[in-house]
DNA sequence: CGTCTGAAGATTGTTGACAATCGACAGCGA
DNA sequence: TCGCTGTCGATTGTCAACAATCTTCAGACG
C-alpha cells in the first residue's frame, strides 16, 4: 500500500491543500490561539512555501468558519463568545438528531455492534474512572453515530462544529461538563439505532447535545473581553 | 449614504472577496452549468484581474460545497447525483426543523406578523394560479422563518445548502415538485410558531422538507450519466 | 486497422517582487 | 502635559512570469 500512499501524496499535491490541515492542527493544539492574528510571511517561511497557498489555505479556512479575515489587516483566529457557541450547539444538536434519525433507519448489523462496544467499553472506563480513556472512546461513539447515519455531508457538517467549538475561550469548561457521565443517555441512544425507532432515536440524540447546551449555559461566564 | 458605500466598497477592497458571489452567480444563473470546468485565464482576463484572487475565490466556494478541486485539472462546478441532493435535503430537513424551533421560542411579534402577511400573501397568489408570484414569497417565507430563529449559523448553513441543491442536474424537477402547493404546511408552521409551540414547529417544519425529499425521490431518475 | 509513443500546446501550481495600506512612534504645537 | 501630524517599518493585496503537469493529436509500429 505504500505505492499508493506515494500515489495519493503526489496527487494531492497542491501546496494550498496539504498546509491546510496543518494551520488546523496548530489552531486545535493550542499553538495558535483564538483571537491570534496570523502572519502569513511567518507561515510561509515555515512551511518553506510563499504566501500564495498560504492566503489559499486560510480563505478556505474562513469559510469553515475557523478564521475571520479582516481586509487590510490579516487573518485571525475567530475567537467565539457564548451567543455564538451556544448557535454552533443548537446546530450542531439539528444534525446529531438527525444523525440519530438516518442511523436508526440504516445502520449496519456492524455499526450498531460497534456502537454497543463503545458503550460497554465507556462504561468499564466510567466505573473504573477512567477519564483518559474515556474521552477519546467518546469521541469515536458520537464518530460513529454519523458514520452509522450514511450521510457523509451530515458527518462532514458535524465535524465542523466540532472543530468550530475548539474555538471557544472557555471550552476547557464545557469538556469539563462534557465528561459529565451521560453514558445512560448513550445506551438509550444505541438502544433506539438498533430497535430502529427513529423517532426515538432522533430524540434521544438531540437532546444529549441539547443538554451538554444547557450545562454550558449554566456553566460561569469565564470568558475575558477581548 | 453615498460616502458610507463607498467607504464599504474600499473596505472590503480585496478582489477575491469581491470576484466570489460574481462567480456564484454565474453558476446559479446558468452561465456555467455543473459539471463544466473552469479556466482561471478566462476568469481572471474576465474580471480584468490577475489568476490570484481567482484561486482565493475558488478555494473558498470549494470549502462551500459549489466547486470540486481536482488537482492539476482545475475545479469543477460540483454536479449532484439524486443521492447527494437527497443527502442535502436531510441536512436541511434537520436544520429548518431547529429553526422553527428556534422561532417558537425567540420569534419577535413583529417577525411572526411578517411570517402571518407572507403566508397571506401565498394564499392569494396560489387562488390567482400566479406561480410566478409564489415561488419568491415561498423563497422570502423560508428566509423569514430563518431569521426568527435568531441564529445566524443556522441561517448560513441553510442557505449554503439551497445553493448547493442549485447544482442538481435535474432541480427543475424539484422546483417544479417545490411548487406544488404546500400553504397548508405554511400555515400550520406559523401557527405552530405564533403558539410558541417549539415542538410542534420543530415537528412541522422538519416534516415540511421531508415532504420535498420525498417528492424529489419519488421524481423519475431524469438526470444523464455524465 | 488499432494501439502505442512522443512532441506541442494549453492550463495549473508556485514563486518572488511591487504597490497600497495599516499601526506605531517621534516630533511639533497649543 | 496633552493632542495632533507626518513619517517609518511591517504586513497585506496584487501581479506577471516561471516551472510542472496534463491533454491532444499526429505519426510510427505491430
Amino acid at each position: 500500500m505504500s505505492a499508493h500512499e506515494a500515489i495519493a501524496f503526489l496527487k494531492s499535491r497542491s501546496l494550498g491543500v496539504l498546509i491546510e490541515p496543518e494551520i488546523e492542527r496548530m489552531i486545535m493544539s493550542g499553538e495558535i490561539k483564538p483571537g491570534d492574528r496570523i502572519n502569513e510571511n511567518a507561515l510561509a517561511l515555515r512551511f518553506g512555501t510563499s504566501r500564495g497557498p498560504i492566503r489559499e489555505a486560510l480563505r478556505s479556512m474562513e469559510a469553515g468558519g475557523l478564521v475571520a479575515l479582516v481586509p487590510n489587516r490579516g487573518v485571525y483566529v475567530r475567537s467565539l463568545d457564548l451567543a455564538t457557541a451556544c448557535a454552533i450547539y443548537e446546530v450542531r444538536a439539528a444534525l446529531f438528531g438527525m444523525a440519530g434519525r438516518c442511523a436508526a433507519e440504516r445502520a449496519g448489523a456492524e455499526d450498531i455492534c460497534r456502537l454497543e462496544t463503545l458503550v460497554a467499553e465507556m462504561d468499564r472506563a466510567v466505573d473504573a474512572g477512567d477519564f483518559e480513556t474515556y474521552y477519546p472512546l467518546n469521541l469515536a461513539f458520537h464518530q460513529a453515530i454519523l458514520a452509522a447515519s450514511g450521510n457523509h455531508l451530515l458527518a462532514a457538517q458535524y465535524a465542523s462544529l466540532i472543530k468550530q467549538l475548539h474555538l471557544y475561550r472557555a471550552r476547557s469548561l464545557v469538556q469539563g461538563g462534557g465528561l459529565h457521565v451521560s453514558n445512560q443517555e448513550h445506551r438509550a441512544m444505541v438502544d433506539a439505532i438498533a430497535a430502529r425507532d427513529p423517532e426515538a432515536a432522533s430524540r434521544t440524540h438531540f437532546d444529549h447535545v441539547m443538554r451538554s447546551l444547557d450545562r454550558l449555559r449554566a456553566a460561569p461566564a469565564a470568558h475575558a473581553a477581548t
